[in-house]
RNA sequence: GUGGGCGUAGCUCAGUUGGUUAGAGCGCCAGGUUGUGGUCCUGGAGGCCGCGGGUUCGACCCCCGUCGCUCACCCCA
C-alpha cells in the first residue's frame, strides 16, 4: 500500500452494506430465538486480566499458549483481548453471583494471533450462550436445541450434531490413564506429530484428523465406556431429552474439545457444506469446574458459541437465497421543487414508522426516479412545484408495470393515508 | 510459525516476444425525454499498473526486497 493510506490490520475486516444486512438478519434472529429461551443479554469488557483466560480455557492450549492478543496497560496491568467468549462470561457470574440458574446471551467479537485462512480471522465475531448453577441435564438439551433451531432459522440445513460426554474430572483422568496406556502400546502407528507428543495431551489424539491416528483411537478405549454412574445417567437423560424433542444427533465418542475447561456434556455442529478444516459451525459442552477455577465457588455450567463468519460461509454455501435480504425501504421521496419540501415529508413518514430513503443536491427528476428504483421502495412520492402549488403529493407504485393506472395525486394532507392503504395491499 | 498462488479503474478482470497516448464489462455521472425509474443508445469522470530498488535506450511486463491479499499445514469459530 502506498504511503499514507491505512487499511484494516492483517486477519480483520470491514463489514459494509449490503452485506452487513446479513449480519443484522442473523444477529436479530439469534436475540430472538434467545428471548424466546427465556435468556438475556450480558456485556463484559473485550479485555480481561490474562489470568481470566489462562485459568479459564487452560494453560496447555494452543490458544492460551501462543494465540492471545496480551498487553500491558499504563497501570501495569496484564490483560488480553477476549479470545472466546465463556471465560469473560464466567468471571462476571463470579463477580455477580446473580440468581441461579443465570442464563446469558452474547455475541461479540474475539481475537486470536494466528494466520487468516479462509473462514479464520484474528478479529471474528461469536454469539453463544451460557447457564451458570444448574447440572440439570434439561438444560443441556435446551442449550444444544436453542443452537439447532437457530441454526435452521437463518436458513442452515446441511450440518450434523456430534455429542459426546467427557465425564467429570475424576472419571476423565482414569479414563486418560486407560488411554496413556493404550498409545504407549501403539505409538509407532500414530501419525508423525502424535508420536512425538501423545503423552503431553492424549485426549488430543482422539481429535487428530490423520487416519493413522484415527485407525487407533477408533480400535481403542472410548471415553463414554469409562463413566462413573452419574456422569453417565446424565448423559442419557440428554440424549434422551435430545430424542424427545426431535433432534437427531450422532455419538461422537472422541470428540474432544479444543479448551480444557469442559467436563461431562460436549458437542459440535459440523456443516456438510464446507470444507474439513473449517466446518466447525458451533459448538460447546458443560464446563462443571470453570466456576472455581476462575475463583468463584463451584458452580456448574454450560454453554455454546459460534462464529457469525462461519455460519454465513456455510449460508453461503448452501445456497440460502441471500437475495431475500437486500436492503429496502418503503418509500422513496422525489422532490424537484427547490425548496427541500422533502424534510418535513420525509420526517413526517419517518415518524409513521415507515423506512424512507430520499435523494439530495437538486438531482434531476429522471436522476432521482432512478435512486427511488435502486433503493428498493415500494412507492415513490413524487412533489414537484406543481405539487407544491396545488398543495398535493404524487403517489407512485414502483413495483407495476403500468403507472398509468398506479400514479395518482393526493392531498398533501391525506398523504400518509394514502401511503398506509398501499403499502398494506 | 512453515509453504504455494496473486497484487492493473469503486468491483470482476484483459494487457501480444519489454516499445511510446494502459483497456473491457459492471458500477458511477450526464445527455437522448420541455417533470418520471427498471430496457436501449451516446458521451464523461475515474489508474504513480501495491510500494522500494535493480537490469535496460526504454519496464504493467524481467530480477531482488518489502507490504498486502489469498490458499494449505497446525489449531480452531
Amino acid at each position: 500500500m502506498s504511503e499514507g493510506t491505512f487499511q484494516a490490520p492483517v486477519g480483520t475486516h470491514d463489514v459494509l452494506g449490503p452485506e452487513s444486512r446479513q449480519w443484522e438478519g442473523v444477529i436479530a434472529t439469534f436475540a430472538q430465538w434467545a428471548y424466546r429461551y427465556s435468556f438475556s443479554l450480558v456485556i463484559s469488557p473485550l479485555f480481561e486480566d490474562v489470568g481470566v483466560f489462562h485459568r479459564g480455557i487452560g494453560e496447555a492450549s494452543d490458544v492460551a499458549k501462543k494465540e492471545m492478543y496480551v498487553f500491558e496497560d499504563r497501570g501495569g496491568r496484564r490483560l488480553a483481548l477476549r479470545p472466546e467468549g465463556t471465560a469473560s462470561v464466567v468471571r462476571a457470574f463470579v463477580q455477580h453471583h446473580p440468581t441461579t440458574p443465570w442464563r446469558a446471551w452474547y455475541v461479540t467479537p474475539a481475537f486470536r494471533y494466528e494466520r487468516p485462512q479462509a473462514g479464520r480471522y484474528r478479529q471474528h465475531h461469536q454469539l453463544g450462550v451460557e447457564v451458570l448453577g444448574s447440572d440439570d441435564p434439561a438444560i443441556d438439551v435446551e442449550v444444544i436445541a436453542l443452537a439447532e433451531r437457530f441454526y435452521r432459522a437463518i436458513g442452515l440445513r446441511r450440518f450434523r450434531l456430534h455429542v459426546n460426554s467427557m465425564g467429570h474430572a475424576e472419571c476423565r483422568s482414569a479414563y486418560v490413564e486407560v488411554l496413556k496406556s493404550y498409545l504407549a502400546r501403539h505409538v509407532d502407528e500414530l501419525c508423525d506429530e502424535h508420536q512425538k507428543v501423545w503423552l503431553a495431551n492424549p485426549l488430543r489424539v482422539l481429535d487428530c484428523k490423520k487416519a493413522a491416528c484415527v485407525t487407533v483411537t477408533v480400535a481403542g478405549p472410548q471415553l463414554p465406556d469409562y463413566l462413573c454412574d452419574a456422569c453417565r445417567d446424565h448423559f442419557i437423560a440428554v440424549q434422551r431429552g435430545l430424542t424427545a424433542i426431535g433432534i437427531d444427533f450422532q455419538l461422537a465418542p472422541r470428540l474432544v474439545r479444543g479448551f480444557d475447561y469442559y467436563t461431562r456434556t460436549t458437542f459440535e455442529f459440523a456443516s456438510d457444506a464446507l470444507d474439513a478444516a473449517q466446518n466447525a459451525l458451533g459448538g460447546g459442552g458443560r464446563y462443571d469446574q470453570l466456576a472455581e477455577q476462575l475463583g468463584g465457588e463451584p458452580a456448574s455450567g454450560i454453554g455454546f458459541g459460534s462464529g457469525i463468519e462461519r455460519l454465513l460461509l456455510a449460508r453461503h454455501a448452501e445456497g440460502v437465497d441471500e437475495a431475500l435480504l437486500k436492503r429496502s425501504v418503503d418509500v422513496f421521496v422525489v422532490d424537484t421543487t427547490g425548496d427541500d419540501v422533502a424534510t418535513p415529508l420525509v420526517d413526517e413518514l419517518r415518524l409513521r414508522g415507515f423506512a424512507v430513503s430520499r435523494s439530495y443536491d437538486q438531482r434531476s427528476m429522471k436522476a432521482q426516479m432512478k435512486l427511488a428504483d435502486r433503493s428498493g421502495a415500494r412507492l415513490a412520492l413524487l412533489v414537484g412545484p406543481q405539487e407544491r402549488d396545488r398543495g398535493e403529493v404524487t403517489i407512485r407504485d414502483l413495483r407495476s408495470a403500468d403507472f398509468e393506472q398506479t400514479q395518482a395525486s393526493v392531498a398533501r394532507d391525506a398523504v400518509i393515508d394514502a401511503v398506509t392503504q398501499r403499502l398494506l395491499k
